[in-house]
DNA sequence: ATCCCCTTTGCATCCGCAGTCATTTGGCCT
DNA sequence: AGGCCAAATGACTGCGGATGCAAAGGGGAT
């Protein structure tokens, strides 16, 4: 008569015990019914998943989670979401790790200082594994292999510690880039580079640089931040500092790509791509847009996130 | 003599008993040394304290989750992640909820038929609440109900349940839009709608038509899906089926404006803005670039996040 | 029919922590 | 010094499910 639990009172679920009781078996019964491999007889599972269905049950992943060790989860941690190019790698990674049965916990950083915060969270919930496309301190990595959780750091690399990381081969991108301006009768270049402390950004500007030497091509280089204003300021600056008709412009990433060729349609009146052909690197989406056209080297973001999981 | 366990091997974590007993007290005390509000001698929290960060020691969410019955997480379902727009309000929304102590379980699918699996582990998770921006048949917004788990839908409206959503005062958005373009003298009016399914598109769409009716002006209307692609689809639908010379081109959303816009250049050689008025809605960044300068209504983004939590 | 072996099943225990209750401690007043 | 009350602390249990182990069941071969 007391009935203790109430079925119908929402946030009351089925517990493993519920739906034991009403299929007239063990708990452990139904506990091995949700995990494939187990020997349940045909007839058993049967029973038990119609009383599951019954009761509505789904498993409790927190339990398990508490008792198996693992949660099954991976933290994301990307420090700035609107750089246009990670939310192409956001969702495909998702359902990439969804297909493995890996749950995303996603962080994102205000401002990098947080990173520590978002670090005890990450450690709380003890996932199984972090991504992470930000910059860590080397004794942030240490602290990841002190408990034992791999890291994969997204276009980034390791100070001086061993660290998995999964980046675009930028050396040949930049090169291929490089080579077809070449090739296309281009004479004077300039490099729009990223902040100086990107790993990936330096490593294509150095890449690119290293290249118009070998090819007896000379250049000047500017600093952005990767955003679609210093795409803008990038330009200025450069035509500012040469006098010869700029006609090759080597962005570090699409957006600042994008920024110098409005920038250069617009305040100089420059018809892009004719008088001026410019190069980025990421293979977002507005990049394919029709007014832009950029020429640029797609960052295999399938490969490189299957490569993380 | 026999440690039965390693403190140091990797992903052997400390416990509460762990601390405990390096601190000379019991486990409860640890465990309300964490809790703040609990009772505990300043000395004795010292102690502890001192303990936990020598044995680095951070309480485990799984397990706390599974007692309290709150994991303190929220599921956000996000249906392409690609739009453009919603990496600013995921940006927003984790911040967000970070500072809130809630930590943010990430879904994006990749088709529509996916959100029964992603449900499956919403519940699994025993989530404290989601946020979704996705289509949701009424039977699975009930499912939400009857687990007693809070729902925000994210610019989506229920079909006829009740249910909590945030969405942008497009009807008065689109007004002030549209007054803006018959002031400026605009005569032909065309419109890219949204697809016939999106709450919101239907919604931006019947307001600004209501608005022109009201002023005495009549429009033609196409549909696209809110892609780029589809502005350019859009407009060029538009300039066949009007013979008079379009004006002012009002867009469900602002990559479609961008699109159309893109599209009216450099195919039908149309100076934008001088010839052709084009209005979005959004405020995604791509709209404030030089290159476009699209009048677009910025949904509030951080309010409406304020409000879904 | 008997025996044997393999598949099913249930029991008991543990994962790490929160909260309840009973006990102890310490401060303070008379 | 004795007594009293509130604050501080510890033993204990349970959240929901996984798993080792022993017991029970079923089928075939002899």
């Amino acid at each position: 008569m007391a009935a203790k639990k109430q079925p119908d009172i929402p946030g009351n679920r089925a517990t493993s015990y519920d739906v034991a009781h009403r299929a007239g078996v063990s708990q452990s019964a139904v506990s091995r019914c949700f995990k494939q491999g187990a020997s349940v007889a045909p007839r058993t599972r049967e029973k038990i998943l119609v009383a599951a269905r019954e009761l509505n049950y789904h498993p409790n992943a927190i339990a398990q989670g508490l008792i198996t060790r693992r949660s099954n989860l991976v933290a994301i941690i990307i420090s700035n979401l609107t750089n246009l190019y990670y939310p192409e790698v956001l969702a495909e990674l998702t359902q990439r790790l969804s297909a493995q049965g890996i749950r995303v916990l996603l962080f994102s950083l205000a401002a990098e200082s947080d990173v520590d915060e978002v670090l005890d969270q990450v450690w709380r919930y003890r996932v199984d594994g972090a991504i992470v496309a930000a910059r860590l301190h080397p004794e942030q990595l240490a602290a990841f292999a002190d408990r034992g959780v791999p890291v994969v750091l997204y276009n980034r690399i390791g100070a001086g510690v061993p660290v998995a990381s999964v980046c675009c081969d930028s050396v040949s991108g930049e090169h291929a880039l490089v080579e077809a301006l070449v090739e296309g009768e281009h004479h004077v270049f300039g490099i729009i580079a990223g902040p100086a402390d990107s790993y990936v950004g330096e490593e294509r500007v150095e890449a690119a640089q290293r290249r118009l030497q070998q090819l007896g091509r000379s250049c000047l280089i500017v600093r952005g931040n990767f955003d679609y204003a210093s795409g803008d300021a990038g330009l200025r600056e450069l035509m500012q500092a040469t006098s010869r008709k700029l006609d090759a412009l080597i962005c570090a990433n699409d957006l600042m790509a994008i920024g110098a060729i409005d920038s250069a349609r617009i305040n100089f009146g420059i018809d892009v791509p004719n008088d001026l052909s410019v190069v980025g690197f990421d293979g977002v989406g507005p990049a394919t847009w029709l007014a832009y056209q950029v020429t640029t080297i797609r960052q295999p973001v399938r490969r490189m996130t299957e490569a993380a999981v």
